[in-house]
DNA sequence: CAAAACAGCGCCTCGGTTAC
DNA sequence: GTAACCGAGGCGCTGTTTTG
């Protein structure tokens, strides 16, 4: 049973003749008459009884009505997707992105974006940069915004900013005022440094090491966010 | 030079029409 | 409602061209 099929089907229960379902379908009389027949064959029943010029339909044919009815209603609901989503008006996008990212910086863009696109949802999926790079290869993610480039076959990538490099300090801390800290100035300190995933910590390693000031690693965590409440905790610098 | 990609051709099926 | 016919499109086969 075809799509067709269905089409001929539904118009010939509706209007009770196949003249009639073949003006609404825009063929001739034949075409609908022999449609049906095929499709009465493929059954394995007779859909129809032939009563004089009426085609009067068999319980059969009244129980699969019902049954082609609500499938036609799940196909206007595809096309009405289809277009929606054609014009944007519907749909649901994926965000990967870092922690910081998704809780401080994504929310101003996301608020006027949603406001231009009323119907549409967005998930946001808090990870770090490698695994925002791999959701977004999986297809698990729409697009991704990481904190640093990572590099692989099939993901094309932009630069959207590039920001300082900074240093977190608790408040009251002796550093605290500077303009800029240098770095033989850290040597000694309780360093929350980030995880070894992350290209900065190995590009804040060597210039540590360069300067002879190798800080006492107390914690080491993948996210900027925490390592920033650590510090406001007391637990040291980073 | 072998494998992959492409183009052309004939055959078949499907959905249509006209004529009856 | 049916028979005969027509055109479009899919599919497989074959030969040619391109590519690594």
């Amino acid at each position: 049973m075809n799509l067709r099929q269905c089409e001929v089907f539904r118009a010939v229960m509706e209007l009770g003749t196949v003249t009639a379902a073949a003006e609404r379908l825009h063929v001739t009389q034949p075409a609908v008459s022999k449609m049906l027949a095929q499709l009465e064959r493929e059954l394995g029943f007779a859909a129809f009884v032939r009563n004089r010029r009426r085609l009067l339909p068999t319980p059969e044919a009244e129980a699969l009505y019902r049954e082609v009815r609500r499938a036609f209603l799940s196909l206007d609901y595809l096309t009405r997707v289809a277009c929606d989503l054609r014009h944007l008006r519907q749909g649901n996008l994926v965000v990967a992105a870092t922690h910081i990212m998704g809780s401080h910086y994504l929310p101003e863009v996301l608020a006027p974006f949603l406001e231009r696109h009323p119907g549409l949802r967005v998930s946001l999926q808090s990870l770090d940069s490698p695994g925002t790079a791999q959701a977004v290869l999986t297809g698990r993610a729409d697009l991704g915004i990481s904190q640093f480039e990572v590099p692989a076959p099939g993901l094309r990538s932009e630069v959207l900013c590039t920001p300082d490099t900074v240093c977190v300090l608790p408040p009251g801390h002796r550093l605290v005022g500077e303009a800029c800290v240098a770095a033989e100035a850290l040597a000694g300190e309780r360093f929350i440094a980030l995880a070894a995933v992350n290209p900065l910590r190995a590009a804040v390693d060597s210039m540590l090491e360069a300067a002879g000031a190798v800080p006492r690693t107390v914690v080491d965590t993948p996210l900027a966010s925490t390592a920033c409440r650590l510090v406001m905790q007391g637990t040291g610098i980073s």
